[in-house]
DNA sequence: TATTGAATATACAGAAATGAACTATATACT
DNA sequence: AGTATATAGTTCATTTCTGTATATTCAATA
């Protein structure tokens, strides 16, 4: 019940996150990546933390990735320190984009979580959090 | 954030249930069509219905039912009423699958909510039910 | 009854994901 | 040093999904 439940939820979130990125020429997967290079500290990252943080496989990351690179959203250079590395970086080009979308994003969040309070989403965090720390043992 | 738990849980659970279904020749998509029809009053169901139900496009109904049915789990048969309909129905060998395999998932999803008491999930399943209940307008 | 429109299921082509093998570099051990 | 083992990333073959078009049947109605 539980499960059907939280499939539902990640579907409706999925499909309308979509439908909010088509317009910009984007799917989901590839907003992740945008995201979190977004969220990191210097908006640089190794293909494998993105695969991680994304839940993505890395045969996935740098099909992605190559896709992202095509359209001048990010770059991709070889690193120093361990040369097996590629680092990932944000170009202007990707940060005006992520700009131009956020807007459209943030008000599709607030209308999905419109009818939980502050105090609710607390809680449903704390539960989930929960419920996932039974996972993988 | 709340999304992005969403999306973490939903790939454990899918990734569980994937794991436990593996040995029995079946996955998840799979598993879910028989399940509904497990679940339905007189074990057989349109495949539009099944589309609804399972979340699934009905290209992919027809797709995975004719997988199923080749492995003699379920049967295809024209409906009376309305010919444009499809009658899927478990077989005798499809029920006996899913008495085989039943145990191991009940005890899986025993193992994923233990962390939570039946208040909790109560709780849970009210506070996901409110947040579907935006979505889609 | 002939016609139009809607619903149901399928087929097929193109996109995406998965798993396994492969290259290159790094780390550990003797 | 030299070998083995592990890790990072990519590539490729296969499987799976999605979107669109098509055929069939039903329902409504002029």
């Amino acid at each position: 019940m539980l499960v059907r439940l939280v499939k539902h939820i990640f579907k409706e979130l999925q499909d309308e996150a979509n439908a909010t990125l088509r317009p910009y020429g984007m799917n989901h997967p590839e907003y992740n990546i945008l995201m979190m290079l977004y969220g990191s500290p210097d908006s640089r990252m190794h293909p494998s933390e993105l695969a991680d943080a994304a839940g993505e496989k890395s045969a996935n990351v740098t099909r992605l990735t190559s896709q992202l690179c095509e359209k001048g959203l990010i770059a991709r250079s070889g690193s120093d320190e361990d040369r097996r590395k590629v680092t990932l970086t944000l170009t202007e080009k990707g940060l005006a984009t992520i700009e131009a979308f956020l807007p459209d994003i943030v008000t599709l969040l607030h209308r999905e979580t419109r009818h939980l309070s502050q105090a609710e989403q607390g809680q449903l965090e704390v539960l989930l959090k929960k419920m996932l720390s039974g996972f993988g043992e």
